[in-house]
DNA sequence: GGATACTCTTGTAATCATTACAAAATTATA
DNA sequence: TATAATTTTGTAATGATTACAAGAGTATCC
């Protein structure tokens, strides 16, 4: 439960806080924080823009979530879930999840570097927008 | 040489290209339009930040550069080179290029999906950097 | 409970990278 | 050389993010 995950890591599971997360897990959608704050404002009339930005920072930092920057003019956040990239679509501009074993992937010339994060972004067309051309 | 490579690209090698083109070309930086910007305007005294945006949306379009979005407030630059990677150090804050073989990374979920571009981005800390550390 | 201190939220203003746009300069075409 | 097309430039507009201070909410102590 959103409430006791917080707890868990150390947040104080405030009304808006808990919005936020629960928000983030339950549309898989990587939102930006305009759609975050015009979905919740609908539910919490008081709610400022400021707030979400505040929330999601504490949340980075807490690695909760992380931040999705395939685009450079948009910034996205998701719920942190490791061994998963990103597919967005040039065509509906979707971005779909994939597992992917990046651990798996020899990178010899990284040995000495502490790595913390890894991201793998895709870009092309989904299987929907194909069928649409033809 | 940069000249012959814009003609064959379609791209008429005006001066300004040429040169940002060589800057991309011979600082292997992942630059910010800025760094390009404030290094390139003392040889081209005249040369406005404006061309420096154009120059490169048009050899993003040609791919002949790629967008480096690994932070959500500084995009970055950096010629095509294909199966490379790009590990940020937190700390200098240097970006390092590694070998990765992504596409022997096996993604079959992704079999329907037309697959254009692939990032891969990493973040950690350098071995200069843990060195200090200790 | 009530006073006090601390934390969080809010709204507005500031910042800063990028884009829009139109005039000036350059380059191509005839 | 005249004319048309393209490129460059400088400035203004845009828009996302951050800074900041006042107000609201929450916790602590008596
Ligand atoms: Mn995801
Ligand atoms: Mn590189
Ligand atoms: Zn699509
Ligand atoms: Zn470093």
């Amino acid at each position: 439960m959103v409430h006791e995950y917080l707890v868990k890591n150390n947040i104080k599971p405030l009304y808006n806080r808990v919005k936020v997360l629960e928000y983030l897990l339950d549309k898989q959608n990587h939102p930006t924080v305009d759609e975050i704050y015009n979905d919740l404002v609908k539910e919490l009339p008081t709610l400022s823009k400021t707030t979400v930005y505040n929330t999601l920072k504490l949340f980075l930092q807490a690695n909760l979530v992380r931040l999705i920057t395939i685009e450079d003019n948009e910034t996205r956040y998701d719920v942190n879930i490791p061994n998963h990239g990103h597919f967005k679509c040039e065509e509906c501009k979707e971005i779909y999840d994939f597992t992917i074993d990046i651990d798996g992937v020899e990178t010899e010339e990284l040995s000495q570097f502490k790595i913390k994060e890894k991201s793998v972004y895709y870009k092309g067309i989904c299987p929907g927008c194909l069928n649409k051309k033809n």
